[in-house]
DNA sequence: ACAAATCTTTGAGTTAGGTCAATTACTCCG
DNA sequence: CGGAGTAATTGACCTAACTCAAAGATTTGT
């Protein structure tokens, strides 16, 4: 089944055809069944959604779904990486979040009339995605009104973190928005230092904080030269959190 | 009852004591009634859940709750307008949101766990809140799950929001930012020119939008000598939206 | 493993927007 | 109505970040 056709071969420009099979084996079914959105869902229901959803396979910069098209699939990541970008009239291509395995995504619309996407979803790398209708999860719900409280925490999270996001995109100069992002990657905040993967490409990360990516890679070289970071590729290492904040001010 | 008590004289340093009354009349009952959180709410619900709620009135710059604190209630505006901002750690006080009448805030915490604000929230001039108890309204949804699909929906559509809101903030240059946000509160969006009331003072404005005040008035002033743009205190009339869309490329 | 493509870094020059300062215009009070 | 306190505007200056360009590194596909 082809979901989405387009042509090119960059970040913006998505390339293939969707091709989807049945879902029918465990694979991935662990972290789905301990996803907040799903784990309260006894497993007979659990079980009956998944089968009415599909698995699909997605190529390197390959499109799930297009602004505003129709929304009739919301989607867990079994493995690789998405992210989601919007595209202006300009053409220009503005990277909003990445997703990883054992995220949900798209589930937003679920309740929205018409239910449209918000933006575009590609993959970042080869990676593999429950596609679950909608309708199958609202009949869900509405068949258990008891499962909806779970929804409500996941949508309420959702919402609060996207808040959370905004404040940081409110921070006026480039270094002090990437160090608070660097900072919330840090799997214990600011309180220990640690290693931390960066979610996208550098290019990617840039955009997300938009600033240019020649911008990020020189704020990057200049925290590494004051010994505040050191870099190996994507990976960061982060010794002292509160140093950084420090000079962010 | 003393919810919050400060000293100081301008944004960010709020001054008073809030004095909240019974709500026993009905008095802004009718825009309750019509929010989408509560319109799906059988009659004699609503009733017993405003019972447990308290009327607040609030003064110009009166601050309602602090970010971190025990998020006990949330609420829904009645007169008035207030604000949400965060204050960093270098004090300084950046604008995320503005409520106005007939809108809820602070009910992203529901079901946290702790529950805690996240953001100040202050009036932004003399002000009236129903203050609703989290946990009755939780009580309510628990014992009506049929309730909880209404509050779904709101939650998503404002993560929704949120992402929207985020968008913006990835737009690079401070004119497009504020191009976007103005086009953004017209009722009818880039489809037809009209008035527009600035939610904020304009100070706030640019600082919800990453900007310095000086900025702002000079974009305003420049959009205005280039006819794109008339201004009366808050409020701005933009005839022709399409043509400030182009010229934001 | 190689070639092609894309991503990243660095340099040099320019500009948007921040900072500081001073004036003017509001708004809220008494 | 008048005065105090803020908010808004404008000017001059400066710096952070953008643009353009080119070299280097990494990744992907064959």
């Amino acid at each position: 089944m082809g979901l989405m056709q387009t042509t090119g071969t960059r970040y913006s420009k998505p390339i293939l055809v969707a091709v989807n099979k049945p879902f029918d084996d465990e694979d991935g079914l662990q972290a789905l069944r301990s996803h907040p959105l799903f784990r309260n869902i006894r497993s007979r229901d659990l079980e009956d959604l998944i089968h009415q959803s599909r698995r699909l396979r997605l190529g390197h910069h390959q499109l799930l779904y297009r602004q505003d098209m129709p929304a009739h699939h919301f989607f867990f990541v079994i493995s690789g990486r998405l992210r989601l970008y919007r595209l202006d009239s300009s053409g220009i291509d503005r990277t909003l979040d990445s997703i990883a395995p054992g995220d949900c995504f798209a589930e937003v619309m679920i309740y929205a009339d018409p239910p449209r996407y918000a933006c575009y979803a590609e993959a970042l790398k080869s990676s593999e995605v429950l596609m679950i209708p909608v309708k199958a999860y609202r009949d869900l719900l509405d068949r258990n009104p008891e499962y909806a409280q779970a929804a409500l925490e996941h949508y309420a999270r959702r919402a609060v973190n996207r808040f959370h996001d905004l404040e940081i995109m409110t921070v006026q100069n480039a270094r002090d928005r990437l160090i608070r992002y660097l900072i919330d990657l840090l799997p214990n905040g600011a309180e220990e230092g640690g290693e931390v993967e960066l979610p996208l490409p550098k290019c990617l990360v840039a955009s997300r904080l938009a600033m240019q990516p020649e911008t990020f890679s020189r704020i990057l070289a200049d925290l590494k030269a004051n010994g505040l970071l050191r870099v190996n590729r994507s990976k960061l290492f982060i010794s002292d959190p509160q140093r950084l904040i420090q000079i962010s001010q």
